[in-house]
Parts: C-alpha cells; structure tokens; sequence
DNA sequence: ATGAAAGCGCTAACAA
DNA sequence: TTGTTAGCGCTTTCAT
C-alpha cells in the first residue's frame, strides 16, 4: 500500500516532475513520454495523493457551502444545483451547518475554512461586520444565496416586493382580515428574509388601507408543526383572519394541516398563499410565490468558479436578483 | 499573509514541536508554556493548516458521504443526521452525489477518496462486488444507510416485512384490487428497496389469495411526477384499483394530486399508504410506514467514528435494523 | 522535453 | 517537558 509518484518514475525510467506533468496533462511532455506514464500508473493503480498535491501546490480544490440548516427542501434544492456543478468540475464539495447563532458565531469564531478552501457559498445567513471581515480575510473568492455581500456576489429575489404581490393577491380577492406567518419580529437577525417579506405585507395592507393587529403577525419558526402552531393560534383569536399569507410553503402547510383538523376549509374559510413553490405546493393545491431554488445555488456556485478561474480572489461584485411569480392554485379565492 | 507555526515558535521562544502539541491540547506541555504558545497564536492570529496537518499526520479529518441524490426529503433528513454528528466531533463532511449509474461506475473508478478520507457513509446504493472491493482498498472504516455491506456496519430496515404490513392494511380494510407504484422491475439495480418492497407487497397478496396484474405493478420512479404519472395510469385502467401501495411518499403524493384533479376521492374510491412518513405526510393525511430517518445517518456515522476512534480500519461487521411502524391517518379506508 | 532539488507547513520519532 | 530533525507526497522553479 502507498504507491507514491517516485514508484511511478521509477518504472517509467522518467522523473517524478515528468511524471506530475503528464498526469496533470500539463504541456512539454512528449506523447510517448506521457503515453509511458499513464500505463504505468494505471499498471500501479496509481492516483496522485490529493493532500500532498495541495500542499504543493497551494490550492485545495474545494469548496465550503455554509448554511444554516440542511435538510429542508430549500436548501435541498440549492445544495443540489451546487453539487451538479461542482461535481462537474471535479471540485469538492465541503458541507457546513450553522443552525443557530450560537454555532454561527463560533463558526466565524473558529473559521476552520482558513487555507483549507478555494472558495466559498454562503445559503441565506445575514453575517456580521465581523464574519464579513472574517470571510474576508480568507482571501478567497465567496459567493452568497440570499444576502447582498459587500464587494461579492450574491443572488437573491426581490422578498418585498414578491411578499407584496402575495398580500395584494389576498386582498384583490376581498379580503381584509389577513394575517401573516413568518418569524418572530424580536428574534435576532440571522435571517433578513423574514424582515424584507414582512416590510412587503405591511406595505402592500397600508397601501390598501387595511388595518394588521398585532395577534396577526405570529411567528411560525419557518417549519410545519411552527406552522400549525401559528395557525392554531390564528384560529382561536375573537376575530380570526380570513386569509394568511404564509412566508414559506412549509408554515402553509403545517397551517393547512390544523385548519383540516379544526374544519376549517380551504379557500372557502380560508385563504392561503405560500412562498417558494415547494416541490408538494402543487400537491396541496397552494397558491404560492415561486422562484428558482436550485438555480440560485448554480448562479453562486458558477461566481465563485469564474473567480477561481480568473485567479481573482473576488468574486465579481454583484447582486443578482432572479425573478418570483404568483402561482394561483386554488387554495385562494374570493371573500 | 501566510503567518506559519514558526513565526508562532519564534516569538514565543519555542520549537515548532512544541507550538503544535500545545495547539493540538496534546500532553506534555506545561501549563506556563501551553498559555505561552495560545496567546501568541491569537496575537498573531494563527491557525493551523489543515492541509500541512494532513499530509503529516497522514489523518485527513474529513468523511465523505456518497448518496444518489440530495435534495429530496430522505437524504436531507439522512445528511442532516450525519452533519450534526460531524460538527460535534470537529470532522469535515465531504459531500458527493452520484445520481445515477454511469456517474456511480465512473466515480467508483476514479476514486477521488483515495487518501481523501477517514471514512466513509454510503447512502441507499447497493454496489457492485467490484465497488465493493475499490471501497475495501480505501482501507477505511465505511458504513452504509440501505443494504447490508461485507464486512461493514449497515443500519437498513425490513423493507419486505414493512411492506407486507403496508399492503396486508389494505387488505384488511378489504381491498381486493390493490396496486403497487414503484421502481420498474427491469431497471437495473442500483437499489435493492424497491425491489424487497416488491416482494412484500407480492408475498402479502398472494397469502391473500390475490391476484397483482402486471399492469398493477406500475413505474413511479420514487418521485412525485413520476407517482402522478403512475396514479394516472392506473385510473385510466379498465379496471382500476381501489388501493395503492406507493413504495414512497413523494409518490404516494404525486397520486394524490392526480386523483384530486380527476375527481377520485381518497379514501372515498380509492385508498393510498405511502413510505417513510415524510415531513409533510401529516398533512396529506397520508397512512404510511414511518422510518427513523435521521437516526439511521447518525448510527451510521457513529460506527465509522467508533472505529477511527479505535483504529480500526473497518467498521464493526454489523447490520442494524431499525423498526418501522405503520402510521394510520385517513388516506385509507374500508372498500 | 526532461530532470534536480527545494520547498509546501506541518507531525512524530527520538534525543536531550 | 522540550527541541531536533526527518519526513509526509507532491509541485514548481531553474537548469539542462
């Protein structure tokens, strides 16, 4: 076991210099040289040991993906377009997960990214002055799925806006007691999507006139049972909404879910819009605000290799907006 | 740039030998020194460098996870398991996917984990004997979420007897004409589930004295699309069937919606059980066979950590199956 | 086109 | 407890 690039050269009676180049098809090695080489390093079933290579030569091809969680749809989604493309690179693909500030913090804290990746994609976490610097500092080129990054690229969509057109929806069909579900206004800013999306709701309910009481902006902590927990709370105030706008498909369905059990119907009772057009909106039957998920993480993904490519150590600095439409199914409808 | 363990020894007036034990918490090191050595590396921001660590040490700290896909809900639950685990013992998570066979051969024949890794967690792909053997030349601890691996930990379920009890469901409820969507009988075979669900679905029936026309047997190709195709063949039968066992969620919910878009009631004209208990099978009210998803991620990697902690250089030869139960809700009903 | 040799930045014997 | 010194297995000038 352990057969090194010099049992290579030894056997092809070439130098181990020669024998790097050929398999890293570098030019200056003649076709029968490097013809030799590559027969004798299958006949050793020889690979060239990616660690030492890296030490050499300094670059790590791999790629960090920082998000906050894994294993939602969303990030889902992202993870996979990235995959595709980095698999199609030959580049590695080094996942990390900060689910709470704490971890975060630390994650920053301890950057254990430092020399050890050519770039990285960061999945919708707002960073501090501090973690921007932190990122900065590892002088590589970084990209982000959600948040604008100073002097980096991000890809994001337009969450006002789209959660107005949600809200708007809602009250061309009638409606005036709307509630909306998304994530507690005094929770600290990890996430700034929750934020912009309400910005949208209220503008879009000032601008129609319509009055939003407190009790109708719960928290639904971005999760199905936080969903049906808000909804349930929805339900049983004196004078429940006639509609909700829900900030993420899965809020819509865990809210769906508890108006199921309550008998409370769908769009009869009821309305519903959700956001993302998740892979099972359709099967609920949700009207939902869609956007390219997967493709998000490809535009990121592709920034960072561009960069790479270019020698750059940044990314171009750019924000990227990609498009959301209203998809109506028929858990909307009149008043 | 580029602050290396010898600018740390320098200004602390100590040998490199001794930077690295202090860092790495190794014995050894006096207190006076070790408080030394960590105030310089702070002052001048320091941190080891993992690839010089590695190519030194000769341990790479990271595991790579191979899965067919990511993205979907059992793999992002599966990853998310193994991810916390990772975090919490410092290790790197290596992400690969090979979503399908010639991406699987090629990879198995590349093997960009040759001196990569010090483990490794295979996710729901059953190898060739030749796969098999490139693994074992790795000389590190593996462990599989699915089917069982020579010589390793694999952590699966009983996906015949999980599926007897799902189709033996339908049949108490009296269900004579029952259907079965899942993967094609003569697509090659890189998963063994669809093929013991099978099975179990057959093996019930016929202790039935019930008859599965080939047409009954239908390709849902474990995604929603793909069981909504299916759904829809089915109803376009001359004689369709009054229930459906779906081999997964995702497809039990591509049926659905079909059935709701063709008027078909569930469970009025038609009862479904689907698999796994996916995140949002509540709220389809689907009856399935929940499985602890995550959990088996976590035993999986769990078994390589044990091993490397031992140095072990395979996992203990174990197979491990964790329970499944069928969860009733009101997807199924009496013909 | 090819080779010699000096690193890359650490870790791990071994010695002191 | 601490230091010295070989490597780890490549890549990359610089010669030739």
């Amino acid at each position: 076991m352990g057969v090194s690039i010099e049992d290579v050269a030894h056997r092809a009676g070439v130098s181990t210099a020669t024998v790097s180049r050929a398999l890293r098809n570098l030019p200056n090695v003649s076709a029968a040289t490097r013809q030799r080489v590559l027969e004798v390093a299958t006949e050793l079933d020889y690979v060239i040991t990616p660690i030492a290579s890296r030490l050499a030569s300094g670059r790590t091809n791999s790629i960090a993906v920082v998000a906050p969680f894994i294993g939602t749809w969303f990030f889902g989604e992202v993870l996979s377009g990235i995959e595709r493309v980095l698999h199609r690179e030959g580049l590695d693909l080094l996942l990390y997960a900060v689910p709470d500030e704490r971890t975060q913090d630390d994650f920053f804290a301890r950057m254990p990214l430092r020399r050890h990746v050519d770039g990285v994609v960061i999945l919708t976490l707002s960073l501090s002055p501090d973690q921007q610097d932190v990122l900065r500092s590892l002088r590589v080129p970084v990209a982000s799925v959600g948040d604008p990054l100073p002097e980096s690229f991000s890809v994001g969509i337009d969450n006002e806006t789209a959660a107005e057109i949600a809200t708007n929806h809602l009250i061309n069909l009638g409606h005036e007691r709307i509630a909306m579900i998304g994530r507690g206004r005094s929770l600290a800013g990890r996430f700034t999507a929750p934020r912009q999306r309400r910005r949208g709701f209220e503008r879009a309910m000032e601008d129609a006139g319509l009055d939003v009481p407190a009790v109708y902006d719960i928290d639904g902590e971005y999760s199905v049972p936080g969903g049906a927990s808000a909804m349930a709370e929805l339900l049983s105030l004196p004078e429940p909404p006639s509609a909700v706008f829900a900030q993420s498909d899965e809020m819509a369905a865990g809210a769906m879910q508890v108006m199921r059990r309550m008998g409370v119907q769908v769009p009869h009772d009821v309305s519903i819009v959700g956001f993302d057009d998740h892979e099972l909106a359709e099967v609920l039957d949700l009207t939902t605000m869609a956007q390219p998920v997967a493709q998000r993480g490809e535009m990121a993904i592709e920034a960072v290799l561009t960069a790479l490519a270019a020698g750059q150590v940044k990314t171009v600095a750019e924000r990227e907006l990609v498009h959301t439409r209203l998809v109506v199914r028929s858990s909307t409808a009149p008043r």
